[in-house]
DNA sequence: AGCACGCCGACT
DNA sequence: GTCGGCGTGCTC
């Protein structure tokens, strides 16, 4: 039998599958989607078995040297959907598997050195290496300057030493030692051991074995007991493989179904019916914010999951916060298994194995938790649809809506894209019925959506008001810190400010080897480019004039906290932004403490958007929205507008009424006046006319292709060859743009250039970027070129 | 990615 | 003459 594999080798000469003999005794074990090691050249290498058959095309087939997994690692399905989306993507089908599985399981292969002959025979530049029993390893022999590879390649040569291969797995299972009471207990212990006998009883009438570390702690004894124990043989000690448990001592209160409205009902009866029926569908569910959307996933899970059938739920990384696993945790229990990047290698791999092994039907997470290798998916679910974190920035850049319908078909499932806002892709392709529109335009319990004032902050400058909180806003923050109800406070910049300007001659402190600015860091007092992480220490005269007249402009949330506490020196806030969430756990810390009402302001970036729902929140602040808006991005309206919905959807979501204060010097601007009336549905009219007078998505698909070298001239000429090709080869009615300098024009001393192609229908797209890379293939090889190809964009640095 | 093969310059 | 530079090409 002859396995094809995909090796470990990621380069696009090695991108395709290799023969292998699979051994006699191995046939039963060796089957699409198991990791094996195989002979490659002169070397050892891993790779991924994903097919078998009688024979080969291949003369000189060398046999599968091992074996990594018993139970294949990828399905059938999982095989099949990574050849798709190497080919959607442009990326090594490689690449595509390693997405599918824990980084625990991303293996090396180590190269080692073993001392065969006598270690006298050996030079004595390398004896040394050989004294212990430990093989040492090649990598770090090179590395010592005082081995000669001279003599190592002649030892072995030899005889004297020989090269092996050794496969190291990173995620190692967690290990607990265990007791029980051995089968025949025949040694009697004596009766003055107290201690022995009284153990022996409680392991008796507990019945089963235990932890040691938990039996020690319940009865108070000694380690010493137990190993006297074990000697006489009245006791065994065994490891017992346990699952690390990020969630250890959360206790779930548990949920049942809730009362759906009309409109609930409604909604909900589409995707019952399909999966009734072992149908796909995609259906957008456009909910405005507090209507239950919640609640119509987790009933569409419930009867996905009578129907013995598995449900992902996807949830955008900033928002898969406790609050949001409770909800499931809260209604499935131990069937849920949660994926996301706060959890460890081990831990991630741990939950990962549950779904494997069949353990958990339910996965909630984030992006690449798309790739659960379930096997009889029910329903899939994208929460918050539009947001962008959904397609993955690096290599493979992939979607997980795509995937996610993909898996869909295949699996003959509902996928559900949930949004308050959609995306103008998604809710286009709704309204030409490629997907289906389930809309949900009431809150729940008939709550109105909050009022929305938009306070325009040119006039307030006009005014006298040169602080960063209008006169209204600042009036309503005393009003409620007075009643004892609060506020969220929104900002979408973290750090002190943006960046750091001479007033004498206008220099801007930016990066040397990038082109951005530099951002102050005040903890630190230094300047920091977010780009390649330099960082410098914050300079007292300026680097241009020497003028001492450097000024700090923007603000982040950082300096508003300090303006709050000067202006309201009452009010406590807790300030929520990546810098004082790094550490684990202090996320849910500061919720918490706000949900308790430790505190009145609850001031944040981006990540206090989404999800937050506590009762006493009757207010929202909204600092600078138009933050967003003057970014050179064709969505930054569409974003701009996504936010202030999602941010007003904090206010006012139980009992209490909810108010919503804007700030932003383009008030009349359509992405924040149709705010104030909520209204999406004009916003999307407004919105795909200056998309189509733009020629954007979603008239046009996209396609980002950034030319990076340190040579300034070989970008030019290099994407100047690129565009060419591209209007040769490509549709008249295709837009080619460019060559231009990238926005971000330098990155670690790499220049960029980009070319942006626009088109509606273009079937030799992907052979001839294909055709690109394989052309400019010398140059990337040997050196410094680089050419990157994001199909539908979401990031145009 | 590695590793070998192979074709040119500067040395014991 | 040979040692070693790294460009080129292959790995079932």
């Amino acid at each position: 039998m002859i396995a094809k594999v995909i090796v470990d080798v990621p380069t696009s000469n090695t991108d395709r599958v290799f023969d292998y003999d699979i051994p006699k005794e191995w046939e039963e074990v060796i089957q699409p989607g198991v990791r094996v090691v195989v002979p490659f050249g002169p070397r050892k290498i891993q790779g991924f078995v994903v097919d078998v058959t009688n024979d080969s095309t291949f003369h000189k087939t060398k046999p599968i040297d091992d074996f990594l997994d018993v139970v294949p690692v990828l399905t059938s399905e999982l095989l099949s959907l990574g050849e798709w989306l190497a080919d959607q993507t442009l990326c090594f089908q490689l690449s595509a598997y390693q997405l599918m599985i824990p980084a625990a399981l991303r293996t090396k292969v180590k190269k080692e050195l073993c001392l065969l002959a006598h270690i006298e025979t050996l030079p004595y530049s390398i004896r040394p290496h050989f004294q212990g029993d430990k093989s040492p390893l090649w990598n770090d022999l090179v590395k010592d300057k005082n081995v000669s590879l001279k003599e190592i390649q002649q030892a072995v040569k030899e005889g004297k030493l020989e090269v092996r291969y050794q496969v190291e797995e990173k995620g190692k299972k967690k290990m607990e030692r265990y007791v029980k009471v051995s089968e025949n207990t025949t040694c009697d212990i004596p009766t003055r051991a107290v201690k022995q006998r009284e153990l022996l009883a409680y392991l008796q009438s507990l019945g089963k074995p235990i932890a040691v570390q938990a039996l020690l702690q319940e009865t108070k004894m000694t380690r010493q007991t137990i190993t006297t124990l074990v000697k006489k043989g009245v006791l065994q000690e065994f490891d017992k493989e346990v699952y690390r448990d990020p969630l250890a001592g959360v206790e779930y209160e548990r949920t049942l179904p809730l009362e759906l409205t009309d409109q609930q009902r409604d909604v909900i009866q589409p995707i019952l019916d399909t999966l009734e029926t072992k149908s796909h569908y995609t259906f957008l569910l456009h909910g405005v914010t507090g209507s239950g959307k919640t609640e119509v996933y987790l009933q569409s899970i419930d009867k996905a999951l009578e129907q013995k059938r598995e449900a992902i739920v996807l949830v955008p990384e900033i928002s898969l916060t406790p609050q949001m696993v409770q909800r499931f945790k809260g209604r499935f229990g131990s069937k849920v298994a949660v994926l996301h990047s706060g959890l460890s290698m081990g831990e991630k791999y741990d939950e990962w194995r549950k779904i494997l092994r069949k353990e958990v039907q339910v996965v909630v997470g984030a992006r690449s938790a798309i790739f659960a290798p379930f096997t009889n998916l029910g329903i899939i679910i994208i929460d918050e649809e539009h947001e962008t974190s959904y397609k993955q920035e690096e290599n493979p850049r992939y979607h997980a809506r795509d995937v996610a319908i993909f898996r869909g078909k295949h699996h003959q499932c509902p996928v559900i894209l949930g949004s308050a806002t959609p995306s103008l892709e998604s809710y286009a392709r709704a309204r030409k019925n490629v997907y289906r529109l389930l809309p949900l335009t009431e809150r729940v319990h008939n709550r109105a959506m909050p009022e929305v004032h938009v306070v325009d902050m040119r006039e307030e400058l006009r005014s006298g008001n040169r602080s960063m909180f209008s006169y209204i806003l600042l009036e309503k923050l005393k009003d409620r810190i007075e009643k004892g109800e609060q506020t969220v406070l929104f900002l979408n910049r973290r750090g002190y400010s943006t960046f750091v300007m001479c007033r004498d001659c206008g220099y801007v402190a930016s990066c040397e080897h990038c082109d951005i600015s530099l951002t102050y860091h005040r903890t630190q007092n230094s300047l920091k480019c977010h780009y390649c992480g330099h960082e410098e220490k914050m300079p007292t005269k300026c680097d241009s004039c020497g003028s001492e007249h450097i000024r700090f402009f923007g603000s982040g949330t950082q300096k508003v906290e300090e303006e709050l506490t000067r202006v309201l020196p009452e009010a406590k806030v807790i300030r929520m932004d990546i810098d004082t969430t790094r550490r684990k756990g202090s996320h849910e810390r500061l919720l918490s403490a706000f949900g308790r009402g430790e505190a009145d302001i609850l001031l944040g970036t981006q990540m206090i958007a989404k999800g937050l729902d506590f009762p006493k929140i009757t207010l929202v602040g909204v600092l600078a929205a138009d933050s967003m808006l003057h970014i050179p991005d064709f969505r930054s309206a569409e974003r701009t507008f996504q936010l202030m919905e999602q941010v007003s959807g904090r206010a006012g979501r139980h009992d209490l009424k909810g108010e919503v204060i804007i700030q932003s010097y383009t008030p009349d601007h359509y992405s924040i006046e149709l705010v104030k009336s909520h209204d999406y549905e004009q916003f999307f009219q407004m919105e795909m006319t200056q998309r189509k007078v733009g020629l954007y998505p979603p008239y046009v698909f996209m396609v980002l292709i950034t030319i990076s070298h340190s040579e300034l001239t070989n970008v030019i000429t290099v994407s100047e060859k690129v565009v060419s090709f591209l209007r040769r080869e490509l549709f008249e009615s295709t837009t080619v743009l460019g060559p231009v300098a990238s926005p971000l024009a330098r990155i670690k001393d790499r220049y960029r250039y980009q070319c942006m192609i626009k088109y509606r229908n273009e079937p030799r797209l992907l052979e001839a970027l294909r055709e690109i890379r394989q052309h400019f293939i010398r140059e990337i090889n040997q050196g410094d070129l680089q050419i990157s190809i994001d199909l539908q964009p979401y990031l145009f640095t």
